[in-house]
Formats: C-alpha cells, sequence, structure tokens
DNA sequence: CTGAAATAATCAGTGCCCTGATTAATAGCT
DNA sequence: AGCTATTAATCAGGGCACTGATTATTTCAG
C-alpha cells in the first residue's frame, strides 16, 4: 500500500514533458540534428567564437555533455574548432557556411514545431506555462550556486 | 544573425527543467535510486505482479528503458522477477522486503523534495503549473497514438 | 494440428546527462 | 623565474531514452 500518485510530481511532468518533446522534434524537425544541438548551433549564430565551457554555459549544458555535442557537430562538418592563440586551453567555435544553413533551415521547422507543442494552450495560457516553468528551473539551479551575485562583501 | 530566443522554446524549458529536477533529486533523495526508479518501484506497490510491459506504460518509459531499470532493481534485490506460469513470455514483477522498505523512506524524502521544488510558486500557481504540463504532454502523447479510445467502430 | 501473425523481452547502436579524475595550459604570488 | 592555484578540455563510468532487429512464446486461422 502506500503508493504515491506520480501526477502530482513535477520531476515526473517534467520527464513525461521532454519525452513529448523529443518525440514530436524527431518526426517534425530532425532525425539528425538533435534540440540541444541546435542550441549550440543557435548560441554560436548569437555570438561566433564563444569556447565550449562558455557554450555550455549559455545553453545549459555541462561540460562533458556540451563536448560530446560539439563533438558530433564537428564530426557532421558544422561546426569549426580552432585552438585560441591567445589561450591555448580553449578552442574557439565557429559555424561553418553548412552548419549556418542547417540552422537557418531548422530554425523554421522548430517555429513550427513549437506551436503544434503548444497547441492545447491559448496565448495567455502558454505566457504562464512559460514563467512558470522558468521560475522553478531559476530556482532549483539557484540551489547549486550557492551565491554569484554577491559581488563585493566583507 | 538570425539567432533565437531559446527561453520562449518549450523544449529548451523542459529540459533545464528536468536537469534542475534532477539535480535536486540526487541531493536531497537519493544518490543510488533514480527518479524513474522510483517510479517502477511506486507502480509495483500500487499493483503488484505487473510484467515489464506495462509497468513501463504505467510510469512512461519505453520498453528498452524499462528493462534496464529492473535489471538495475534486481540486480540491487528490491525486485523479484518470476517467469509468469500462465504465459511464457513474460516475467511477473514483484517488491522484495527491501524493495518495500526503500520505496517507504524515498517517498518521504521525495515529497520533501516537492515541496522545496515548487517553492517558487503559490499553491494555485502549483496546480496551474500541474495542469498545464500534463496538458502539453497528453496532447503531445496524443499526436503518436493515432487512436486507442476508437472502440468499437466499422 | 500446423503455419502465420502477434506479443514480451532482449540486444545493438546512438545520443543526452551527470560525477569524479586527469591532462595541458595559463595566471598569480613570492 | 619558479611554484601553486585555477581553468579548459578530455576521459572513464553509470544511468536514461529512443529505434530497429532478433528471439521465444503464444494465439489464431485454416
Amino acid at each position: 500500500m502506500a503508493a504515491v500518485d506520480l501526477t502530482t510530481h513535477p520531476g515526473h511532468l517534467a520527464r513525461r514533458l521532454q519525452q513529448a518533446h523529443y518525440l514530436l522534434w524527431n518526426t517534425m524537425v530532425s532525425e539528425e540534428i538533435t534540440s540541444p544541438q541546435f542550441a549550440v548551433l543557435n548560441a554560436l549564430v548569437a555570438e561566433p567564437g564563444l569556447d565550449q565551457r562558455t557554450v555550455g554555459e549559455r545553453v545549459g549544458l555541462d561540460r562533458s555533455t556540451v563536448a560530446e555535442v560539439i563533438s558530433r557537430l564537428t564530426r557532421r562538418g558544422l561546426l569549426d574548432k580552432v585552438r585560441d592563440p591567445q589561450d591555448g586551453r580553449r578552442f574557439l567555435l565557429r559555424l561553418t557556411d553548412d552548419g549556418v544553413r542547417t540552422h537557418r533551415k531548422l530554425t523554421v521547422r522548430t517555429a513550427r514545431m513549437n506551436q503544434i507543442f503548444l497547441a492545447p494552450l491559448c496565448v495567455e495560457e502558454q505566457a504562464v506555462f512559460f514563467d512558470l516553468i522558468r521560475r522553478v528551473a531559476d530556482a532549483a539551479e539557484g540551489l547549486r550556486n550557492p551565491a554569484e551575485s554577491l559581488a563585493t562583501q566583507a
């Protein structure tokens, strides 16, 4: 006895939501490029020449995961990776022409997919949906980084 | 140019939400037992003697994933797996005493964690949070299973 | 009863996600 | 200059998630 109702567990809902998104992405956007891969391409369209760590920071991928994603994108020829002459630890990342084309194509399809995905909600509800999820995710992330905004203080 | 704002992409938010949950679970609930593993234990507390496929259906895990999760739980001695004498394809699953104890212990911790996780939202917002996510996830799942509720029809 | 379709489970292969340990390079202190 | 953080990236290892193929068993049509 004493089983729990998972439909009121945010973790379970988050997992189901992500699975649902994964499937839809796969059928409506791309079978080759995944959503995290697109996020990396997008970050480098916004800021070409970032290093790996910073890209991860921008899109919410940890050091290990971002390394794998970038290695796949590089293998596919969508990304260029050159050692930073100023700092030999870093690699500077940049989209190839093919990478730019792919990003452009997927941007269109992603917009279409998001519309379908969010279709069950009216526009006001969509705004609430974003707001609530973002607040929960931000707060939980804040629990990990005890403080970053304390700046100057004795 | 033409980079997109990921904070309005439900897939990106879903991923971040799940990551945040993963981290909190790890620190507040268990480093050994994961959230999907708990979901399986919970399903078998509610309905002992289910087979693998049905467990997956209950908790939203596909056939491959549920097989891995169950094999880990079995290895840890939390689960018993016996061939169904009525149908030699199936295995019937049941918690061991240790599995029951573990489920009970984690149930308490999970409740605490959920409270912390959802703390940024007031009670009304939490209800909306559940409702919106569930509606989006359900609709997207519905897109895969073209029809299951058509029952008897020419 | 026998052969074909369906079903439960497994396996192989790819990708995401995290941690802890290691390596290479830079930065800072003395 | 020399020693010590610190930092960027990689590696090893465990777990979740999906697809397509395979195996064993059951079901069903004839």
